[in-house]
DNA sequence: AAATTTTAGTTGACTAGGAAACCTAAACCT
DNA sequence: AGGTTTAGGTTTCCTAGTCAACTAAAATTT
């Protein structure tokens, strides 16, 4: 008969405890500055670079293209995003920052280096970076941030 | 001047990214059996023990009252859980798997062994254990004591 | 040129979860 | 006793994200 194992006895539920933790850990402090992780991702994710299509970013950032337009509606709503139609496409447009979300996201940025450098503290500069190459090879191995939506 | 980091310069934005992939991969999986993977974490972690409070498995589970009532509610319509009411504490109740819970318990953890083997399969036998180490420090020294044993 | 297909984005339905308000029952004080 | 506080659960509202259906515009076929 097949043990039913233990749910601990799997990695992924390990990875999801602890992914779940720092992410909780993150939203508390960005909060404070009235925005959440994943505005924060799509803000960073503009930061350097020209004005995109809704679609370029949901590959980049490996969402599908409806996170990708609920989260750029409440950016907008913020008035954190500039939205510009493209004269050439009557279908698409374009999303950029505006200067607000662009003074915003060194402080972001600030805030997500402190988080990190804080819960990944409890290890080892040696434990660190062997995390770290293992997480690389996971996504590296898997072909993970070039995952294509759709 | 405080230069912006790199999104992908921060472990915790590499740990979700692994993360949701194990996730997702692993829901297809369980889909087919018509159960979700919250759904099916709430099942395994009832199997080897007697009935439980709501409160109860939100604690072993890191989960919050609300989470577990959402999740307990649609296990009732899908006839994988029963609740007893509690003659003692007319405020609280139990849950215990139903009889066809139980019998899916199993093939599910058969679902969870498979999928978490194939996604690491890309890691070495001592890389598995180096990041398994790494994941068990940081709940350790976290305390995300929630869920490790039992 | 007309019909078809592909692409861009939005919207709605659903799972997932936290936070907070709420109700009720139990426990604890005076 | 009677009032207050604490604990157990549910419900509502919000973010987050997927998938699938949909509209409209562009690109391809025929």
């Amino acid at each position: 008969m097949h043990a039913v194992s233990d749910l601990t006895a799997h990695m992924g539920y390990l990875l999801r405890m602890v992914s779940n933790a720092v992410s909780q850990e993150f939203a508390r402090k960005v909060a404070s500055e009235g925005v959440t992780v994943a505005e924060w991702a799509l803000l960073r994710s503009l930061y350097d670079s020209d004005p995109a299509a809704p679609s370029a970013l949901a590959r980049k950032m490996g969402l599908t293209k409806g996170a990708i337009s609920k989260l750029a509606e409440r950016l907008l709503e913020k008035g954190l995003l500039e939205r510009t139609g493209n004269p050439d496409d009557k279908r698409g447009h374009r999303l950029s920052l505006s200067a607000v979300g662009l003074a915003k996201v060194p402080l972001l940025a600030a805030l997500a280096d402190g988080n990190d450098a804080a819960f990944f503290a409890v290890l080892t500069g040696e434990e660190r970076d062997g995390l770290r190459h293992l997480l690389a090879a996971l996504i590296d191995r898997h072909g993970l941030s070039a995952v294509p939506i759709d």
